[in-house]
DNA sequence: GCACCATACGTACAAGCGTACACATCCAAT
DNA sequence: ATTGGATGTGTACGCTTGTACGTATGGTGC
């Protein structure tokens, strides 16, 4: 058709450029992906596609995919814990804390299916991945820790696996417990 | 080298052949496979090395990779189950079904990397399909039945949620509950 | 014995993957 | 105003994947 050495057809190209902050909304899309299709189903051209970006996009501001998986894994477990942290900041007393646990389950984490799944594939990813078996570690230790400004250490544990068995319980059935269910099993357990 | 129409040289092919109860090997292998590489990483060919058999094999017993999966999983959760009944009904009264729950978490379920990954890996695949997802419920309700033969209905839910929780924590954890700590929060709970 | 067919085996193929890389574009420092 | 380097874009390559399918083989019912 085109003789060898003619200049390219001008062939169309993205209007797009100059997008600071790029980098920020990558791994945001990368969260919505993994939440969407789980982290098997979470590649490059997903997570361009679900940012609108073009798939070099990807190879330029990661190194690899997994940086990618690291990063997303961080951002969540850095967000569910700062709303943790918020909660138990703001009880004055054990009874407000008792109060924030229950909102923690049955709004907070219960309430966004995203974050839910989000958390199961951090845990299943981590099983075989040192660096996110490091964020979920620092997740769960600044868990505990802010169940410590309010109980013991050994009932902060305790409390803290509860919590963790009463979402995920709630997550997989069908038939999830009711907020007055969580608080009557919370209660039974500091009562 | 060989003339076009000479009859093919003997390629070496496998001597194997009659091999009844393949199909269950195969899912026991898959299920090797998912504990040690996760579904991600379980593919055909994965399989059917982990079983010794050629990649054909596959898909003359399963119509489809998900197929295997179903299997496999709907194994894995029959197993545990089993168990969790057989510790449920061995015990006579109260006392002893709360030391079978302790036996259970802290023997059974931890003490099994195996088990304990594959069941994690059943929460998230269950997240995306409907027919795992009904393995998990029919497991769950299952556990909530043998808890039954001893406890009333609240307490076999909330308890088998704190089961599920002391089992998923000390599973990540770095630091893993003792049983003597698992001991401890179940007796909290149950006193 | 013998033929049939469930079982076993090897291989091909299209699709999708991670990644690399050459080229285009434009902000910022001079 | 120029230019250099950071950022953005398109595309190609080698690889693995799920699946299909033609052929081989030997246990079983006759």
């Amino acid at each position: 058709m085109s003789s060898p050495t003619a200049p390219r057809p001008p062939v169309p190209r993205r209007p797009r450029r100059h997008d600071p902050g790029r980098r920020d909304r990558l791994i945001d899309a990368a969260l919505t992906v993994i939440a969407e299709r789980g982290v098997a189903g979470t590649t490059h051209r997903e997570i361009a596609r679900a940012a609108d970006v073009p798939l070099g996009s990807m190879t330029y501001h990661f190194a690899s995919l997994e940086e990618v998986l690291a990063e997303a894994f961080t951002r969540h477990a850095e967000s569910v814990a700062r709303v943790f942290d918020e909660r138990l900041s703001a009880a004055q007393d054990r009874d407000a804390a008792v109060e924030a646990v229950i909102t923690l389950v049955a709004d907070d984490l219960l309430g966004s299916r995203h974050d839910l799944v989000l958390s199961v594939e951090l845990y299943v990813a981590a099983a075989r991945n040192p660096a996110l078996r490091a964020v979920t570690q620092a997740w769960m230790a600044r868990s505990r820790q802010a169940l410590e400004r309010h109980f013991d250490a050994t009932t902060a544990r305790e409390l803290d696996a509860l919590i963790e068995g009463l979402v995920l319980h709630s997550a997989l059935s069908t038939d999830p417990m009711t907020s007055e269910q969580i608080r009557h099993a919370i209660h039974r357990f500091l009562r």
